[in-house]
DNA sequence: CCTTGACCTTCCCGTGACTGGAAGCCCTAT
DNA sequence: ATAGGGCTTCCAGTCACGGGAAGGTCAAGG
């Protein structure tokens, strides 16, 4: 397979597929005319990277989350380990989020939205207290 | 008053005052030696970007409200309308994360997590199809 | 046989918003 | 005179790619 093709199976850019040989994580072979060339192995473990970069994963897990795919002596609680770790950083990325939309919420919320200049929204953001 | 100062005030590293600087957030004077010289505008300028930035505002956001900030003749509309827009971006970051964490927590939840290498987290890696 | 067009290659630069570090000047205190 | 801390600029790196240029390869059509 040459590299159009596994990108369309696999739903990742040809641009992303060859950033991931020059890191490492895939090793296609090459065919005579210097073309890569994709085994059905390659494309899996693309497929796999594609999924676990969606769970937002990053490289570096995901080169881990493959290598353990890969050993057939690994332990789950090693992957769930990794998992539960990234779990964890999810979870303060929302608790961030979450605080920042409640207080800009709420200096909307107190926003006329109209054509004069008074704007609570400005005031939050020049002063410490918002009230 | 020298950039060590306003760091400390603003509670913005110096490196990224200026970075400010360099992007034309803010234009500190000089003084003799060369050293940036910043004013109590300055100080209040870098305050409200570290709030703005805080709450997740880009950079360039950020500019468009300091101008809003500086200008008598706006009208608060125009300001909410950034700020509900940056919302939404908001909103959908958490949905994204919250999604992400519902898919991986779910399979969290199925693995075992003990010594044996069968592990529901690397097939739902692996397949498309979790179940 | 030649050309066209789709595909492939490498290489380099840009993204956002900084951060780290090197090399060197300035200022104050001892 | 020196030691230290603070200041300056400049360069490189971060993360995970994306855009685009310059050029090689291949199959189909005229």
């Amino acid at each position: 397979m040459n590299i159009g093709e596994v990108a369309r199976r696999s739903g990742l850019p040809a641009k992303t597929i060859r950033y991931y040989e020059e890191i490492d994580l895939i090793r296609p072979q090459r065919s005579e005319n210097g073309y890569r060339s994709f085994a059905e192995n390659d494309l899996h473990k693309l497929a796999f990277l594609g999924r676990a970069r969606a769970l937002g994963f990053t490289i570096e897990e995901c080169r881990t989350l493959l290598a353990l795919y890969e050993d057939e002596t690994r332990e789950s609680a090693e992957v769930k380990r990794v998992a539960e770790e990234h779990l964890r950083h999810i979870d303060e990325k929302i608790a961030e989020l979450q605080d920042m939309r409640a207080t800009l919420s709420h200096l909307v919320r107190a926003c006329a939205g109209d054509d004069r200049p008074d704007c609570p929204i400005l005031q939050g953001l020049a002063n410490e207290t918002v009230e």
